[in-house]
RNA sequence: GGUCGCGUAGCUCAGCUGGAUAGAGCAUCUGCCUUCUAAGCAGACGGUCAUAGGUUCGAAUCCUAUCGCGAUCACCA
């Protein structure tokens, strides 16, 4: 039995019986760090029900009970209104015994309930950036956290592969290219077309200027250039399903797909499913169609559709064009009402979409709920902050955005210098394999955008902000590295004796594992990362302490060895087990 | 203007459903490489938790107002 409900219940029967007081439920926590013991009863709420000066004597006469009742049980001393508690260095060893081959410690068993999350969903008419890494880091660790939390888990994208942008790099390809292709230029897919993109906008601006020169207004030139009345054309050729524009579209469309895989594979990110919005929109339309039928939405004069909302505090939403064609709304309700049916029996399912979108999915799940799929009520979105720039925000226009494969490279290289500058690699005229180099890189990255709360917008400083050092994925992977050849030198099996004392340092670390299953549902509860991430430092730090001080082989008694050797173990099982759950892979060497 | 989010050390961030003297890392300064890897350890310095009220035995945490920053309110996606 947990140990926390086991001392909650002791307490609040025992108040019970002896003061005649009938408690909530006794509120049981972790003892700071300043403090003895390692549980904490918080006696202030008893001031209510019995004298000040009592408080004390109350404290004891629970602290003696707990004793003289549970074995679990050392010692206890009060501190004003706080009765601390500590554990028995008995209750773990047999704690640490009882984990130490749980490879699935802090793990839930699989409870059948299945979930979609959906993250990344990029448009295909550029290559992705260090908004869309929040994205996918965020939406994979999640993915993950679930798991563990014994859900079935399918990772799906929406592809956003049609509409105006994609037709400007058509348009610029066609005019511009000569057939040039990311082959024949060895250029990556997904580059190659965001440059014709680039190339569009250029042209573009360049022609409104002139149309500026011969007097006309600004907003009215740029609706009227050659070339984006070229792409208007495009796009409504698309719709037309004109076969030659279908064609360009969808060689353009798997140049940037093979693109994209690219950097998927360079971020440990994978999907289950992709979904395409040039398949989902037509289902979206027959939804509307109901949905009208039904009267959950209505049609304006213009033949629009709106839904109205002002009754739930919120606005009235289009949904459909006077000219009949889609919006993003609509999409959006065929791509949800398609994955359900897709995947059946769906207990839950997240959105791993930017904050600027809060709105937009207010609304979305409003109008599922009011289409009376029952299934809308297990629809979460998970919302995160910017990525901003200390420059400011980043802005395509200004040629402010980081490349995501880039921005990876660049981290690679400044890793390898940093580690080829290194003493230790220095004096014995070695260094790492690049496949190391690689996963210290993208750990640093990872480790240094999960560990902030989604929820808040992040400052990246792509040439200072990824240290090495401290708090950071590396500091982790290099621990992790240290345990490994602690435990390579020792492959018996340790008996471990439970009669051992602990000291300080040791029950620290144990402390914090005893804490991974909770850790594992909060991050969970929350759809927080953070959690687990931050969590990691904490055990990390506190291992590196234990480790540092005390000789944890040869130490002075086989007993202290063999403990320690154990929570090492334990130690490097778990940071294993928060990796996985953030991406972060392990090298074998640093 | 309406709605939503954020504001904690010089900088980047933790702080779980209200609990003890508000915690890390970076930066600055002091020690520690003959022990298992110094990408480390031990320590110093650094705070009016935006501001003002309120609830409470107790508030960074909950409520209200104000200020600052951001997002959003399109027949864009």
């Amino acid at each position: 039995m947990d140990i926390k409900s086991e001392i909650s219940g002791l307490v609040s029967s025992f108040i019970k019986k002896n003061y005649n007081i009938e408690t909530d439920l006794i509120d049981v926590q972790l003892t700071r760090k300043e403090f003895q013991g390692d549980l904490t009863v918080v006696l202030f709420p008893f001031y209510k029900k019995i004298e000040k000066n009592k408080i004390k004597s109350l404290g004891e006469s629970v602290g003696d009970f707990l004793i003289k009742s549970s074995n679990n049980i050392s010692n206890y001393n009060i501190v004003g209104g706080f009765l601390n508690i500590q554990i028995s260095d008995s209750y773990y060893l047999n704690f640490l015994k009882s984990i130490i081959n749980d490879r699935n410690y802090g793990k839930s068993k699989n409870s059948k309930d299945k979930f979609i999350v959906e993250f990344s969903s990029p448009n295909t008419n550029k290559p992705l950036h260090l908004g869309h890494i929040r994205n996918n880091l965020l939406g994979h660790s999640i993915s993950k956290i679930l798991e563990a939390n014994g859900k079935e888990v399918k990772n799906v994208q929406i592809i956003n592969d049609r509409g105006i942008h994609i037709c400007k790099s058509m348009v610029a390809w066609t005019k511009f290219s000569n057939g040039k292709t990311p082959e024949s230029e060895n250029v990556k897919g997904d580059k190659f077309v965001g440059d014709y993109y680039i190339l569009f906008d250029k042209v573009h601006n360049q022609q409104i200027d002139d149309l500026v020169k011969s007097g006309l207004d600004r907003d009215e030139a740029s609706e009227n250039t050659e070339i984006m009345i070229s792409a208007k054309e495009e796009l409504s050729k698309w719709e037309k399903n004109d076969k030659s524009t279908r064609e360009l579209w969808k060689k353009m469309n798997s140049w940037v797909y093979e693109g994209f895989e690219k950097t998927y594979d360079l971020l440990g990110v994978s999907f289950d499913k992709n979904y395409y919005e040039s398949d989902t929109y037509i289902l979206g339309k027959e939804i509307i169609k109901h949905g009208l039928k039904s009267k959950v939405f209505y049609k304006n004069k213009d033949t629009s559709v709106w839904i109205d909302l002002k009754d739930e505090g919120l606005d009235k939403k289009l949904l459909l064009r006077s000219d009949g064609t889609s919006v993003y709304m609509t999409q959006d309700l065929g791509t949800a009402v398609q994955r359900i049916s897709d995947y059946k029996n769906v207990n839950g399912m997240i959105y791993t979409v930017g904050n600027e979108q809060d709105y937009h999915f207010k609304v979305l799940f409003k109008i599922l709920k009011r289409l009376g799929y029952k299934w809308a009520d297990n629809l979460y979105h998970l919302s995160y902050g910017m990525v901003d720039l200390p420059s400011g925000k980043m802005k395509s226009r200004e040629g402010t955005v980081v490349d995501a494969d880039d921005l990876i490279f660049s981290l690679i290289d400044r890793v390898k210098e940093t580690s080829e500058n290194l003493d230790k690699f220095k004096m014995n005229n070695s260094s790492l394999d690049y496949e190391e180099y690689r996963k210290i890189a993208l750990g640093a990255l990872k480790y240094y955008i999960l560990k902030v709360d989604p929820k808040k917008n992040i400052l990246f400083n792509p040439e200072e902000s990824i240290d090495l050092n401290g708090n950071t994925g590396p500091f982790i992977q290099y621990t992790y590295v240290r345990i490994q050849s602690i435990l390579k030198k020792v492959n018996k099996e340790n008996e471990l004796n439970i009669e051992y004392n602990l000291n300080e340092k040791e029950r620290e670390v144990l402390k914090v594992i005893y804490e991974f299953p909770t850790v594992v549902k909060n991050s969970y509860k929350e759809l927080s990362p953070a959690i687990i991430a931050n969590y990691l430092y904490e055990l990390v730090k506190g291992f590196n302490s234990l480790y540092q001080n005390l000789n944890i082989l040869n130490s002075e008694s086989k007993d202290s060895t063999s403990v320690r050797i154990l929570i090492s173990k334990k130690t490097s099982d778990i940071i294993e087990s928060c990796c996985e759950l953030l991406g972060i892979e392990l090298p074998n060497k640093m």
